[in-house]
RNA sequence: GGAGAAAUGGCUGAGUGGUCUAAAGCGCCUUCCUGCUAAGAAGGUGGCCCCCCAAAGGGGGCUCGAGGGUUCGAAUCCCUCUUUCUCCGCCA
């Protein structure tokens, strides 16, 4: 039996099965023609196939010419037909280069299929909501929004930094930005204790990495890009990490290999501003730290339980209450196989707030970055397994710090953990 | 930003138009021999793709930084790009 591991990217599953792929596609919200896609595969490898043949004659004819007398009667005779046959190679070779073209593009149109254990729907509100931890009637009882707190504007200066850059690009201030520093050396101290190794990555990445894990063509809009250098601002600390082992052949001792990374990411959130994106809910430049990870395709989905059990742990550790989704094949991303949400109770708003996106993207962004391991059992070799999660996403944590938090005085009552990354400082006063 | 040099397999490194099907060495794997903390001998040694096949396997193409060009034929000649190194300039 042809082993199926959660992607239809794989050519030879996809050209056996390509009914189980289609109605595994259908599920997702994407539009995609698979009947399309084959159709060029099949065009391309017939072409593939002249050409290889023609060339082979070629060389051989080559052969024939290296040993004879260039002199001879026979060596200019036989370089007519060669012309032509070099002429007609030309042909095929820009006929398959042309199809690879095409191929590729279909090819990266398709998105990956969903696990069997991600639940069937149309829209987020058919996510599936798995367990809520922590109780949100604790919360502290003078909760408010975050942007209603009488000094908020002075901790966080929303309109100079929309003066300086643009809305969405808040300033954080004095203790405000210590706390902000505060939370992202309590996540990498946490994803250190969970032995993910730290890297500090650039924040500009270009074309190649961009489409490996994803963002590229699907969500080109969404990233700030660099005309002059053809570079993208990244959305998540994903795309350089994710992108280290592009091209690369891992052994397989080295997996699962866990890194983290703290970046600013930069999201340009077209067509998303207009409702709920007051204060902290939404910017275009946010703080995060990115857990990744590589592994063998066997133990993807155990890697993703432990994935998103590193980033609850965080959630814990800072007394919020929060819950998790099972996104629905309707709300899953593109490059996704399996994805769950962990959403922070922000008292205040009284809603819930995206925190981390913890992810199995099976072999689909190894087979785009081209990411393997070597098997010890055939010495063969096979796509890697990704994953990622964020652990955390800051502004949302903060938001929900603040408003969960807060005392009559007016004062946030910092949760324990974080009072030694403060100083010692236990209260937050602006 | 300017000038110059370079890019060959896991690594070092030969190779300037035709057995390059890429030398040699190192590394690695297998086997053998010796037998004592190591030495020797023999063989093997990547990746991607296409075709045939139920499979095992077989055949073929591509791969010398990338992409074009010249040529019957390109690691080799020409063009463009990328990256690295050296020097100059600028700079945290």
């Amino acid at each position: 039996m042809y082993k199926f591991h959660g992607t239809m990217l794989d050519l030879k599953f996809l050209r056996k099965n390509s009914d189980f792929v289609k109605t595994g596609v259908a599920k997702k919200k994407f539009k995609v023609d698979i009947d399309a896609f084959l159709n060029i595969d099949g065009e391309r490898r017939k072409a593939i196939f002249e050409y290889e043949q023609l060339r082979a004659k070629q060389k051989q004819a080559s052969d024939k010419m290296a040993q004879m007398d260039k002199s001879s009667t026979e060596f200019s005779s036989s370089i007519g037909a060669l012309k032509q046959l070099s002429a007609r190679i030309k042909e095929l070779e820009l006929r398959v280069s042309e199809l690879n073209f095409a191929w590729n593009e279909a090819y990266l149109a398709i998105p990956n299929i969903p696990h069997a254990s991600v639940p069937i729907g149309k829209s987020d509100k058919d996510n599936v909501e798995l367990m809520i931890s922590g109780d949100m009637d604790s919360v502290s009882p003078c909760a408010v929004p975050h942007y209603d707190i009488p000094w908020f504007s002075q901790a966080i200066d929303f309109s100079r930094g929309a003066k300086v850059s643009g809305a969405g690009f808040p300033f954080y201030i004095g203790s405000m930005s210590r706390l902000v520093r505060a939370l992202v050396a309590f996540f990498l101290d946490e994803a250190r204790s969970n032995d993910y190794t730290e890297f500090s990555t650039p924040i500009l990445v270009n074309e190649v990495s961009a489409t490996a894990t994803g963002q590229l063509p699907d969500k080109e809009s969404q990233m700030y890009h660099d005309a002059q250098d053809n570079l993208y601002c990244i959305p998540t600390a994903e795309v350089p990490v994710t992108n280290f082992f592009r091209g690369e052949i891992l052994s397989e001792d080295d997996l699962p290999i866990y890194r983290c990374a703290y970046t600013p990411c930069f999201r340009r959130e077209a067509g998303s501003w207009g409702k709920d994106v007051r204060g902290l809910n939404r910017l275009h430049q946010f703080d995060k730290v990115e857990l990744v990870k590589w592994c063998h395709p066997d133990r993807s989905f155990e890697e993703l339980e432990k994935l998103r059990a590193d980033a609850e742990g965080i959630l814990k550790k800072l007394e919020l209450p929060y819950r998790v989704l099972l996104i629905c094949t309707g709300d899953i991303g593109f490059a996704h196989a399996k994805q769950y949400d962990l959403e922070v109770w922000a008292g205040g708003q009284k809603r819930w707030l995206e925190v981390s996106s913890c992810s199995n993207f099976t072999d689909f962004q190894a087979r785009r970055g081209d990411i393997k391991f070597k098997k010890k059992s055939d010495g063969k070799t096979q796509h890697v397994h990704t994953l990622n999660g964020s652990g955390l996403a800051i502004p949302r944590v903060l938001a929900a710090i603040l408003e969960n938090n807060l005392q009559s005085d007016g004062k946030v009552k910092l949760p324990e953990i974080l009072i030694p990354y403060m100083g010692g400082v236990a209260y937050l006063e602006c």
